[in-house]
DNA sequence: TAGTGGTCTAGACCACAGG
DNA sequence: CTGTGGTCTAGACCACTAC
Protein backbone atom coordinates (compact mmCIF):
# COMPACT_ATOMS: atom_id res chain seq x y z
CA UNK A 1 0.00 0.00 0.00
CA UNK A 2 1.12 3.35 -0.33
CA UNK A 3 1.51 6.12 2.44
CA UNK A 4 -0.80 5.80 5.29
CA UNK A 5 -2.30 8.62 6.73
CA UNK A 6 -1.27 7.86 9.95
CA UNK A 7 2.30 8.07 8.64
CA UNK A 8 1.74 11.05 7.13
CA UNK A 9 0.37 12.75 10.00
CA UNK A 10 3.00 11.40 12.21
CA UNK A 11 5.16 13.30 9.75
CA UNK A 12 3.34 16.61 9.76
CA UNK A 13 3.49 16.51 13.33
CA UNK A 14 6.87 15.95 13.19
CA UNK A 15 7.82 18.70 11.33
CA UNK A 16 6.29 20.86 13.48
CA UNK A 17 7.31 19.98 16.68
CA UNK A 18 10.70 19.90 15.39
CA UNK A 19 10.48 23.27 13.97
CA UNK A 20 10.40 23.29 10.45
CA UNK A 21 7.29 24.25 10.53
CA UNK A 22 6.68 27.23 13.54
CA UNK A 23 3.57 28.18 15.46
CA UNK A 24 1.38 30.64 13.25
CA UNK A 25 3.03 29.24 10.12
CA UNK A 26 1.20 28.40 6.73
CA UNK A 27 1.20 24.53 6.00
CA UNK A 28 1.38 23.78 2.82
CA UNK A 29 -2.13 22.78 0.76
CA UNK A 30 -3.53 19.19 0.35
CA UNK A 31 -2.61 19.17 -3.43
CA UNK A 32 0.91 19.86 -2.51
CA UNK A 33 1.31 17.64 0.11
CA UNK A 34 -0.40 14.82 -1.40
CA UNK A 35 2.38 15.05 -4.25
CA UNK A 36 4.62 15.53 -1.81
CA UNK A 37 4.06 11.98 0.05
CA UNK A 38 2.78 10.65 -3.55
CA UNK A 39 -0.70 9.80 -1.52
CA UNK A 40 -4.19 11.08 -2.91
CA UNK A 41 -5.58 14.18 -1.42
CA UNK A 42 -8.35 12.05 0.35
CA UNK A 43 -5.48 10.79 3.04
CA UNK A 44 -3.65 13.70 3.35
CA UNK A 45 -7.04 15.17 4.13
CA UNK A 46 -7.72 12.67 6.64
CA UNK A 47 -3.92 12.90 8.24
CA UNK A 48 -4.87 17.11 8.38
CA UNK A 49 -8.78 16.52 9.40
CA UNK A 50 -7.00 14.60 12.45
CA UNK A 51 -4.14 17.10 13.09
CA UNK A 52 -7.17 20.08 13.40
CA UNK A 53 -9.01 17.86 15.72
CA UNK A 54 -6.03 17.22 17.77
CA UNK A 55 -6.36 20.98 18.31
CA UNK A 56 -2.63 21.26 16.74
CA UNK A 57 -3.35 23.32 14.02
CA UNK A 58 -6.56 25.81 12.86
CA UNK A 59 -7.71 25.31 9.30
CA UNK A 60 -9.77 27.55 7.32
CA UNK A 61 -10.94 27.39 3.48
CA UNK A 62 -9.15 29.57 0.91
CA UNK A 63 -6.38 30.99 3.53
CA UNK A 64 -4.94 27.53 4.63
CA UNK A 65 -3.64 25.44 7.28
CA UNK A 66 -1.48 27.33 9.62
CA UNK A 67 -0.15 25.79 13.20
CA UNK A 68 -1.58 27.14 16.05
CA UNK A 69 -0.44 29.74 17.80
CA UNK A 70 -0.35 27.82 21.45
CA UNK A 71 -1.87 24.25 20.91
CA UNK A 72 -5.29 24.04 22.37
CA UNK A 73 -4.76 21.77 24.85
CA UNK A 74 -7.94 19.47 26.08
CA UNK A 75 -8.54 16.71 28.48
CA UNK A 76 -10.39 14.02 28.23
CA UNK A 77 -11.97 12.11 31.50
CA UNK A 78 -13.46 8.80 31.68
CA UNK A 79 -16.99 9.42 33.84
CA UNK A 80 -17.63 5.87 34.31
CA UNK A 81 -20.46 4.49 35.94
CA UNK A 82 -19.06 4.48 39.87
CA UNK A 83 -19.70 0.11 39.90
CA UNK A 84 -17.03 -0.40 37.10
CA UNK A 85 -14.80 2.83 38.83
CA UNK A 86 -14.50 0.53 41.55
CA UNK A 87 -14.71 -2.83 40.07
CA UNK A 88 -11.47 -1.93 37.78
CA UNK A 89 -9.71 -0.99 40.40
CA UNK A 90 -9.99 -4.61 41.66
CA UNK A 91 -12.31 -3.77 44.54
CA UNK A 92 -15.44 -5.09 45.76
CA UNK A 93 -18.57 -3.20 45.17
CA UNK A 94 -21.23 -2.28 47.44
CA UNK A 95 -24.18 0.22 47.04
CA UNK A 96 -26.55 1.31 49.94
CA UNK A 97 -29.54 3.53 49.38
CA UNK A 98 -29.85 6.41 52.69
CA UNK A 99 -32.77 8.35 51.68
CA UNK A 100 -35.66 8.17 48.98
CA UNK A 101 -38.11 10.46 48.93
CA UNK A 102 -41.04 12.15 46.27
CA UNK A 103 -41.19 15.61 46.33
CA UNK A 104 -41.66 19.22 44.81
CA UNK A 105 -37.75 20.56 43.26
CA UNK A 106 -36.56 22.41 45.96
CA UNK A 107 -35.78 25.92 44.52
CA UNK A 108 -32.01 25.64 43.89
CA UNK A 109 -32.47 22.15 42.09
CA UNK A 110 -35.45 23.78 39.91
CA UNK A 111 -33.01 26.50 38.97
CA UNK A 112 -30.04 24.08 38.12
CA UNK A 113 -32.52 21.85 35.79
CA UNK A 114 -34.62 24.00 34.76
CA UNK A 115 -38.14 22.75 35.97
CA UNK A 116 -41.05 24.37 36.19
CA UNK A 117 -42.15 25.70 39.38
CA UNK A 118 -44.15 22.79 41.89
CA UNK A 119 -42.29 20.23 39.80
CA UNK A 120 -42.32 16.99 41.11
CA UNK A 121 -38.87 15.20 41.66
CA UNK A 122 -37.71 11.80 42.77
CA UNK A 123 -35.32 12.40 45.28
CA UNK A 124 -32.38 9.62 46.31
CA UNK A 125 -29.08 9.60 48.42
CA UNK A 126 -27.22 6.98 48.09
CA UNK A 127 -23.47 5.75 48.77
CA UNK A 128 -20.82 4.14 47.17
CA UNK A 129 -18.30 1.52 48.88
CA UNK A 130 -14.90 0.02 47.67
CA UNK A 131 -14.04 -2.88 49.89
CA UNK A 132 -16.36 -1.69 52.37
CA UNK A 133 -14.98 2.49 52.53
CA UNK A 134 -16.88 4.64 51.75
CA UNK A 135 -16.28 5.87 48.02
CA UNK A 136 -18.63 8.09 46.42
CA UNK A 137 -21.56 9.81 48.12
CA UNK A 138 -24.45 10.34 45.21
CA UNK A 139 -27.30 13.37 45.32
CA UNK A 140 -29.85 12.96 42.33
CA UNK A 141 -32.71 14.51 41.52
CA UNK A 142 -34.84 13.04 38.67
CA UNK A 143 -37.65 15.03 36.88
CA UNK A 144 -40.67 12.72 37.08
CA UNK A 145 -42.43 14.34 34.27
CA UNK A 146 -40.16 13.21 31.97
CA UNK A 147 -39.72 10.06 33.31
CA UNK A 148 -43.06 9.28 35.35
CA UNK A 149 -41.55 5.89 35.48
CA UNK A 150 -38.99 6.75 38.15
CA UNK A 151 -41.66 6.71 40.41
CA UNK A 152 -41.91 3.35 41.45
CA UNK A 153 -38.50 2.41 40.60
CA UNK A 154 -36.79 0.12 43.13
CA UNK A 155 -32.93 1.62 43.94
CA UNK A 156 -32.46 -0.19 47.20
CA UNK A 157 -30.13 -2.86 45.31
CA UNK A 158 -29.30 -1.12 42.27
CA UNK A 159 -27.94 2.52 41.56
CA UNK A 160 -29.61 5.13 40.26
CA UNK A 161 -27.15 5.53 37.53
CA UNK A 162 -27.42 2.00 35.88
CA UNK A 163 -31.32 2.27 36.16
CA UNK A 164 -31.19 5.68 34.14
CA UNK A 165 -28.71 4.45 31.90
CA UNK A 166 -31.80 1.62 30.69
CA UNK A 167 -34.30 3.96 30.55
CA UNK A 168 -32.56 6.84 28.48
CA UNK A 169 -29.14 5.27 27.04
CA UNK A 170 -28.14 8.16 25.30
CA UNK A 171 -28.26 11.65 26.81
CA UNK A 172 -26.60 15.33 26.60
CA UNK A 173 -25.01 16.51 30.17
CA UNK A 174 -22.96 19.53 31.38
CA UNK A 175 -20.27 17.84 33.90
CA UNK A 176 -18.45 20.85 36.26
CA UNK A 177 -16.30 19.83 38.99
CA UNK A 178 -15.37 21.60 42.11
CA UNK A 179 -13.79 21.51 45.36
CA UNK A 180 -16.48 21.58 48.64
CA UNK A 181 -16.03 21.12 51.92
CA UNK A 182 -17.18 18.01 54.13
CA UNK A 183 -20.81 19.25 55.86
CA UNK A 184 -22.33 17.17 58.37
CA UNK A 185 -23.83 14.17 56.69
CA UNK A 186 -21.16 14.26 53.84
CA UNK A 187 -18.17 13.81 56.99
CA UNK A 188 -20.68 10.79 58.32
CA UNK A 189 -21.13 9.26 55.04
CA UNK A 190 -18.08 9.34 53.71
CA UNK A 191 -15.99 9.35 57.19
CA UNK A 192 -14.12 11.72 56.96
CA UNK A 193 -13.80 15.16 58.97
CA UNK A 194 -15.79 17.89 58.94
CA UNK A 195 -14.81 20.44 56.49
CA UNK A 196 -12.29 18.33 54.90
CA UNK A 197 -11.94 19.14 51.24
CA UNK A 198 -13.56 16.86 48.84
CA UNK A 199 -13.75 16.75 44.80
CA UNK A 200 -17.60 17.11 43.73
CA UNK A 201 -18.92 16.43 40.26
CA UNK A 202 -22.16 18.03 39.38
CA UNK A 203 -23.84 16.80 36.17
CA UNK A 204 -27.23 17.74 34.68
CA UNK A 205 -28.31 15.42 31.92
CA UNK A 206 -31.09 16.51 29.27
CA UNK A 207 -32.62 14.66 26.55
CA UNK A 208 -34.96 16.35 23.80
CA UNK A 209 -34.45 19.63 25.64
CA UNK A 210 -35.80 17.90 29.10
CA UNK A 211 -33.95 17.61 32.01
CA UNK A 212 -33.79 14.51 33.10
CA UNK A 213 -31.56 14.52 35.77
CA UNK A 214 -29.33 16.28 38.50
CA UNK A 215 -26.87 14.33 40.50
CA UNK A 216 -23.95 15.80 42.79
CA UNK A 217 -21.00 13.41 43.34
CA UNK A 218 -18.60 13.72 46.36
CA UNK A 219 -15.89 11.24 46.14
CA UNK A 220 -14.18 9.94 49.58
CA UNK A 221 -11.31 12.50 50.93
CA UNK A 222 -8.17 12.16 48.94
CA UNK A 223 -9.99 11.26 45.45
CA UNK A 224 -8.09 11.69 42.27
CA UNK A 225 -9.20 12.34 38.55
CA UNK A 226 -7.05 11.35 36.02
CA UNK A 227 -6.44 11.51 32.16
CA UNK A 228 -3.67 12.44 29.73
CA UNK A 229 -3.47 14.45 26.80
CA UNK B 1 -25.48 15.93 -3.24
CA UNK B 2 -26.01 12.44 -2.54
CA UNK B 3 -26.77 12.15 1.18
CA UNK B 4 -24.16 13.67 3.39
CA UNK B 5 -22.26 11.83 6.55
CA UNK B 6 -23.77 14.31 9.02
CA UNK B 7 -27.13 13.26 7.80
CA UNK B 8 -26.59 9.13 7.90
CA UNK B 9 -24.87 9.90 11.23
CA UNK B 10 -27.75 11.42 12.46
CA UNK B 11 -30.08 9.43 11.01
CA UNK B 12 -28.55 6.45 13.22
CA UNK B 13 -28.20 7.87 16.21
CA UNK B 14 -31.76 8.60 15.87
CA UNK B 15 -32.70 4.95 15.68
CA UNK B 16 -30.71 3.99 18.39
CA UNK B 17 -31.83 6.90 20.53
CA UNK B 18 -35.41 5.95 19.55
CA UNK B 19 -34.95 2.32 20.49
CA UNK B 20 -35.18 0.46 17.26
CA UNK B 21 -31.51 -0.22 17.65
CA UNK B 22 -31.38 -1.23 21.54
CA UNK B 23 -28.17 -1.29 23.60
CA UNK B 24 -25.99 -4.52 22.73
CA UNK B 25 -27.71 -5.66 19.17
CA UNK B 26 -26.18 -5.32 16.01
CA UNK B 27 -26.33 -2.36 13.50
CA UNK B 28 -26.48 -3.40 9.33
CA UNK B 29 -23.05 -3.63 7.51
CA UNK B 30 -21.80 -0.42 5.96
CA UNK B 31 -22.64 -2.33 3.09
CA UNK B 32 -26.25 -2.84 4.02
CA UNK B 33 -26.76 0.49 4.96
CA UNK B 34 -24.83 2.55 1.97
CA UNK B 35 -27.41 0.69 0.18
CA UNK B 36 -30.34 1.75 2.30
CA UNK B 37 -28.68 5.12 2.23
CA UNK B 38 -28.40 5.38 -1.38
CA UNK B 39 -24.51 6.47 -0.68
CA UNK B 40 -21.38 5.43 -1.42
CA UNK B 41 -19.69 3.01 1.44
CA UNK B 42 -17.17 5.76 2.48
CA UNK B 43 -19.85 7.64 3.34
CA UNK B 44 -21.28 5.42 5.72
CA UNK B 45 -17.66 4.21 7.09
CA UNK B 46 -17.37 8.23 8.21
CA UNK B 47 -20.49 8.25 9.94
CA UNK B 48 -20.36 4.84 11.53
CA UNK B 49 -16.34 5.89 13.01
CA UNK B 50 -17.56 9.23 14.05
CA UNK B 51 -20.07 7.32 16.20
CA UNK B 52 -17.50 4.91 17.51
CA UNK B 53 -15.12 7.98 18.52
CA UNK B 54 -18.31 9.38 20.12
CA UNK B 55 -18.06 6.15 22.17
CA UNK B 56 -21.71 5.20 20.64
CA UNK B 57 -20.72 2.07 18.86
CA UNK B 58 -18.75 -0.27 19.16
CA UNK B 59 -17.03 -1.88 15.84
CA UNK B 60 -15.36 -4.72 15.44
CA UNK B 61 -14.14 -6.69 12.15
CA UNK B 62 -15.96 -9.85 11.05
CA UNK B 63 -18.70 -9.30 13.94
CA UNK B 64 -19.77 -6.39 13.17
CA UNK B 65 -20.99 -2.96 14.54
CA UNK B 66 -23.25 -2.95 18.14
CA UNK B 67 -24.63 -0.32 20.32
CA UNK B 68 -22.35 0.22 23.06
CA UNK B 69 -24.18 -1.68 26.54
CA UNK B 70 -23.56 1.32 28.84
CA UNK B 71 -22.32 4.27 26.10
CA UNK B 72 -19.04 5.44 26.51
CA UNK B 73 -19.34 8.79 28.42
CA UNK B 74 -16.39 10.91 28.49
CA UNK B 75 -16.08 15.06 28.91
CA UNK B 76 -13.52 16.83 27.27
CA UNK B 77 -11.94 19.40 29.26
CA UNK B 78 -10.14 22.66 27.50
CA UNK B 79 -7.06 23.51 29.71
CA UNK B 80 -6.65 26.85 28.77
CA UNK B 81 -3.17 29.28 29.60
CA UNK B 82 -4.95 31.08 32.43
CA UNK B 83 -4.21 34.67 30.76
CA UNK B 84 -6.38 33.64 28.22
CA UNK B 85 -9.11 31.75 30.91
CA UNK B 86 -9.65 35.16 32.27
CA UNK B 87 -9.46 37.42 29.63
CA UNK B 88 -12.18 35.80 27.59
CA UNK B 89 -14.76 36.06 30.98
CA UNK B 90 -14.11 39.95 29.93
CA UNK B 91 -11.50 40.39 33.38
CA UNK B 92 -8.47 42.11 33.74
CA UNK B 93 -5.67 40.21 33.64
CA UNK B 94 -2.51 40.68 35.96
CA UNK B 95 0.39 38.11 36.85
CA UNK B 96 2.76 38.32 39.94
CA UNK B 97 5.70 36.59 40.73
CA UNK B 98 6.59 35.26 44.58
CA UNK B 99 9.12 33.66 44.63
CA UNK B 100 11.56 32.02 42.32
CA UNK B 101 15.14 29.70 42.67
CA UNK B 102 17.52 27.53 41.67
CA UNK B 103 17.16 24.19 43.26
CA UNK B 104 18.00 20.36 43.55
CA UNK B 105 14.34 18.85 43.17
CA UNK B 106 12.84 17.92 46.54
CA UNK B 107 12.01 14.48 46.88
CA UNK B 108 8.63 14.49 46.48
CA UNK B 109 8.98 16.55 42.82
CA UNK B 110 11.32 14.37 41.67
CA UNK B 111 9.51 11.53 41.97
CA UNK B 112 6.40 13.26 40.57
CA UNK B 113 8.93 14.43 37.94
CA UNK B 114 11.16 11.24 37.82
CA UNK B 115 14.12 12.87 37.63
CA UNK B 116 17.92 11.44 38.96
CA UNK B 117 18.66 12.37 42.27
CA UNK B 118 20.25 15.95 42.43
CA UNK B 119 18.63 16.61 39.55
CA UNK B 120 18.78 20.86 39.46
CA UNK B 121 15.15 22.80 38.86
CA UNK B 122 14.34 26.41 38.45
CA UNK B 123 11.48 26.84 41.29
CA UNK B 124 8.38 29.60 40.75
CA UNK B 125 5.85 30.71 42.19
CA UNK B 126 3.50 32.84 40.78
CA UNK B 127 -0.08 33.82 41.40
CA UNK B 128 -2.55 35.60 38.76
CA UNK B 129 -5.06 37.48 38.90
CA UNK B 130 -8.60 37.94 37.34
CA UNK B 131 -9.81 42.10 37.91
CA UNK B 132 -7.77 42.40 41.15
CA UNK B 133 -8.97 39.45 42.76
CA UNK B 134 -6.52 36.03 43.29
CA UNK B 135 -7.28 33.91 40.73
CA UNK B 136 -4.89 31.05 40.76
CA UNK B 137 -2.11 29.96 42.48
CA UNK B 138 0.91 28.52 40.83
CA UNK B 139 3.56 26.18 42.09
CA UNK B 140 5.98 25.33 39.27
CA UNK B 141 9.25 22.93 38.97
CA UNK B 142 11.24 23.45 35.90
CA UNK B 143 13.63 20.39 35.01
CA UNK B 144 16.50 22.43 34.25
CA UNK B 145 19.00 19.46 32.33
CA UNK B 146 16.08 19.61 30.13
CA UNK B 147 15.54 23.56 29.60
CA UNK B 148 19.12 24.64 30.77
CA UNK B 149 17.75 28.15 29.46
CA UNK B 150 15.23 28.53 32.27
CA UNK B 151 17.89 29.23 34.22
CA UNK B 152 18.20 32.50 33.15
CA UNK B 153 14.86 33.13 31.94
CA UNK B 154 13.38 36.69 33.31
CA UNK B 155 9.57 35.21 34.80
CA UNK B 156 9.05 38.95 36.54
CA UNK B 157 6.73 40.39 34.14
CA UNK B 158 4.78 36.82 32.08
CA UNK B 159 3.90 34.23 33.83
CA UNK B 160 6.29 30.71 32.84
CA UNK B 161 3.13 28.73 31.00
CA UNK B 162 3.63 31.27 28.23
CA UNK B 163 7.18 30.96 28.37
CA UNK B 164 6.79 27.21 27.88
CA UNK B 165 4.55 27.17 25.09
CA UNK B 166 7.16 29.42 23.15
CA UNK B 167 9.94 27.07 23.99
CA UNK B 168 8.54 23.29 23.82
CA UNK B 169 5.21 23.74 22.10
CA UNK B 170 3.90 20.23 21.75
CA UNK B 171 4.48 17.61 24.90
CA UNK B 172 2.58 14.81 26.12
CA UNK B 173 0.92 15.54 29.81
CA UNK B 174 -0.43 13.82 32.31
CA UNK B 175 -3.10 15.76 34.67
CA UNK B 176 -4.90 15.43 37.25
CA UNK B 177 -7.62 16.76 39.19
CA UNK B 178 -8.44 16.96 43.47
CA UNK B 179 -9.38 19.16 46.21
CA UNK B 180 -7.33 20.37 48.85
CA UNK B 181 -7.38 22.34 51.70
CA UNK B 182 -5.78 26.16 52.27
CA UNK B 183 -2.30 26.19 54.60
CA UNK B 184 -1.15 29.13 55.42
CA UNK B 185 0.53 30.33 52.25
CA UNK B 186 -2.17 29.17 49.98
CA UNK B 187 -5.15 31.34 52.29
CA UNK B 188 -3.08 34.64 52.17
CA UNK B 189 -2.15 34.18 48.54
CA UNK B 190 -5.79 32.90 47.65
CA UNK B 191 -7.85 35.42 50.21
CA UNK B 192 -9.58 32.63 51.50
CA UNK B 193 -9.88 31.09 55.04
CA UNK B 194 -7.33 28.50 56.60
CA UNK B 195 -8.57 24.91 55.32
CA UNK B 196 -10.92 25.88 52.51
CA UNK B 197 -11.25 23.45 50.40
CA UNK B 198 -10.00 24.45 46.74
CA UNK B 199 -9.99 23.06 43.31
CA UNK B 200 -6.39 21.89 42.92
CA UNK B 201 -4.65 20.21 39.35
CA UNK B 202 -1.24 19.16 39.12
CA UNK B 203 0.24 18.47 35.44
CA UNK B 204 3.46 16.68 34.54
CA UNK B 205 4.79 17.29 31.32
CA UNK B 206 7.45 15.37 29.55
CA UNK B 207 8.71 15.64 25.88
CA UNK B 208 10.43 12.77 23.85
CA UNK B 209 10.40 10.86 27.25
CA UNK B 210 11.91 13.60 29.44
CA UNK B 211 9.94 14.98 32.44
CA UNK B 212 10.05 18.88 31.10
CA UNK B 213 8.08 20.62 34.13
CA UNK B 214 5.34 19.52 36.69
CA UNK B 215 3.22 22.67 37.87
CA UNK B 216 0.21 22.49 40.77
CA UNK B 217 -2.22 25.03 40.14
CA UNK B 218 -4.47 26.09 43.11
CA UNK B 219 -7.91 27.99 42.41
CA UNK B 220 -9.36 30.59 44.51
CA UNK B 221 -11.99 28.95 46.42
CA UNK B 222 -15.20 28.30 44.64
CA UNK B 223 -13.97 28.09 41.27
CA UNK B 224 -15.38 25.32 38.64
CA UNK B 225 -14.10 23.48 35.63
CA UNK B 226 -17.12 23.01 33.47
CA UNK B 227 -17.77 20.56 30.15
CA UNK B 228 -20.27 19.39 28.17
CA UNK B 229 -20.62 16.02 26.18
C1' DT C 1 -11.96 -19.37 5.03
C1' DA C 2 -15.14 -15.86 4.60
C1' DG C 3 -17.25 -11.63 6.30
C1' DT C 4 -16.75 -7.06 8.11
C1' DG C 5 -14.47 -2.96 8.94
C1' DG C 6 -10.05 -0.09 7.64
C1' DT C 7 -7.96 2.43 4.30
C1' DC C 8 -6.33 4.23 -0.30
C1' DT C 9 -7.22 6.07 -4.97
C1' DA C 10 -8.58 9.20 -8.73
C1' DG C 11 -11.76 12.17 -9.90
C1' DA C 12 -15.43 15.35 -9.09
C1' DC C 13 -18.37 19.08 -7.35
C1' DC C 14 -19.38 22.25 -3.76
C1' DA C 15 -18.87 25.96 -0.05
C1' DC C 16 -16.62 29.40 1.93
C1' DA C 17 -13.75 33.38 2.18
C1' DG C 18 -9.84 36.43 0.52
C1' DG C 19 -8.89 39.72 -3.10
C1' DC D 1 -13.39 35.54 -9.19
C1' DT D 2 -10.32 32.14 -7.43
C1' DG D 3 -7.96 29.14 -4.20
C1' DT D 4 -8.38 26.04 -0.40
C1' DG D 5 -10.64 22.88 2.33
C1' DG D 6 -15.10 19.76 2.76
C1' DT D 7 -17.26 16.00 1.08
C1' DC D 8 -19.05 12.24 -2.04
C1' DT D 9 -18.34 8.38 -5.31
C1' DA D 10 -17.09 3.85 -7.22
C1' DG D 11 -13.93 0.66 -6.98
C1' DA D 12 -10.20 -1.78 -4.93
C1' DC D 13 -7.17 -4.26 -1.70
C1' DC D 14 -5.96 -5.28 2.94
C1' DA D 15 -6.33 -6.79 8.02
C1' DC D 16 -8.43 -8.75 11.54
C1' DT D 17 -11.15 -12.33 13.51
C1' DA D 18 -15.12 -15.39 14.17
C1' DC D 19 -16.34 -19.70 12.55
Amino acid sequence: MAVTYREIKADILGRITRGDWKPGSLIPGELELAETYGAARATVNRAMRELAEDGIIERKRKSGSRVRLSPLRQARFDIPIVRREIEEQGAAYRYALVQSELVAAPDWVRARMGLAPGGKVRHLVCLHFADGAPYQHEDRWINLSVLPQARDADFATAGPNEWLVAQIPFSEAEISIAATAADAALSEHLACALGDPLLQIERSTRWKGQAVTFVRLVHHRGHRMTARY
